[in-house]
DNA sequence: GGCAATTTTGGTTACTCTTACTATAATTGA
DNA sequence: TCAATTATAGTAAGAGTAACCAAAATTGCC
């Protein structure tokens, strides 16, 4: 299209594009029900940006590979985690986000597609191998993160308090029993105060896809709670309506 | 980190990352409140891959330009628009997206950002250059296109659907002024039969953020209707609650 | 063992909202 | 002027919600 664009440069496009290294971080949360506290996976930078912080786990894309399989890969790297929920949360890529911009050849980019994880605590061991530091932090405790990666994970954060309100999401990072207090304690610690607790039970057992398993369970003092299980089956009718589970 | 990597492949991990070239591409939607039809905006192809077919408007990112500048020259070189909502959609980074990754040079990649746009079918005026061929689509017309860009776009029609529910984007495509009939026919067309017209109606009236300006306009037979107007502060309580409209 | 505190569980009641439906008003076209 | 059409208003039954209250089953302490 000649003639028409409206920059200091010349038409042809390729002499100001620019070239891109592009990685994938995740934001993985999990939830510890003992404690009820949103923990997030942060690992240790051992390499040049920002040695000696902390950050999300990430990676650069490799040849051949799609950034999913980049994501999965991080993951993998860090934790063994039997089931896991994983979508990809938004692209960061602004001049200047990646301080090797600036110090490496000239006019590298650096973008970033994160990913937003869930994973049930329990299931989910840490590969520690002594030399990389790798920790479940609890949210409100997350120091200043290297990059970019606070307002990735706060970006994460969000998404995830949206989620909550019209998806079951809730039911991967909880064990799979749990009881309904453990489910009721998941939503206001993420969401805030937001419904009575007797009003919360009645409404989603008349949903129908959490089942008793008739085994109680006590935890200090009070009446011993039914453990319950989600029912992918039973809630496939809600799946993809616009219900809200306050 | 030496000595952990699961792959076929040294450990001086540069030497097998990819190297990106980024794209932005834009699924614009409008509606002709008229004709009662969501359209999309296309783009006639001039270039290399894909030559002569239409796609969704789109470039290539520039050295020194955020992912959302690129987004708002493309959408600057083809439509002249005063207002308009824009956010980031989905990034589709996988290998072999772009015939261009097998004949260029050796190893680069394609990654594209999609952003999601809406405006106002009256305020916004294509750009005709005479070269360039760019029009909107009526959804249900809609082409096979270049590259992944059909389904780029499905992507972007999932989105408008979900955004639909529990947020205000219809204001964004529809006139300054519509009717309530136009907003039903709207919701209606995108979303298919939902709702009684008439409950629709107290409904929406009764969350009192849409002003009825007096003013009666006719269109063909029946009662003339009265002409609304959004009001974005009164919706500001609703910002951020988990509301749907349906 | 007994009692208080605690937590789970299962309600009740008033109120709001939704749904399905009906009726009336104001226009156009024949 | 009348029929068709579209906008607007309202109503009644039913479903769902919110704010409570009470009983049941445990722990911890005396």
């Amino acid at each position: 299209m000649p003639g028409r664009t409206p920059r200091k440069s010349t038409d042809s496009a390729s002499a100001q594009l620019a070239d891109f290294k592009v990685g994938v971080d995740n934001v993985i949360f999990s939830v510890d029900t003992a404690q009820n506290r949103l923990l997030v996976l942060l690992v240790m930078r051992h390499e040049d940006p920002f040695v000696g912080q902390w950050s999300l786990p990430g990676t650069l894309v490799r040849q051949g590979e799609s950034l999913e399989d980049a994501a999965y890969r991080v993951l993998s790297e860090k934790i063994r985690v039997e089931n896991l929920y994983l979508e990809q949360l938004y692209t960061f890529g602004g001049p200047n986000r990646d301080p090797r911009e600036a110090t490496h050849s000239f006019g590298i980019r650096y973008l970033t597609v994160s990913y937003f994880a869930l994973v049930r605590l329990a299931e989910a061991e840490l590969i520690a191998d002594g030399v990389s530091g790798i920790a479940w932090y609890p949210l409100k405790q997350v120091p200043p993160l290297a990059f970019d990666h606070n307002q990735i994970l706060e970006y994460g954060y969000r998404r995830l308090r949206n989620k909550l309100e019209y998806s079951p999401v809730a039911f991967e990072v909880l064990p799979e029993l749990f009881t309904l207090s453990d489910l009721y304690q998941l939503y206001t610690t993420i969401l805030g105060e937001f419904s009575d607790y007797s009003n919360f039970r009645s409404r989603l057992l008349k949903l129908g896809f959490l089942h008793d398993t008739g085994v109680k369970v006590s935890r200090g003092a009070g009446r011993p709670a039914s453990l319950y299980r989600f029912d992918a089956e039973a809630f496939a009718p809600y799946k993809d309506k616009p219900m809200v589970f306050i």
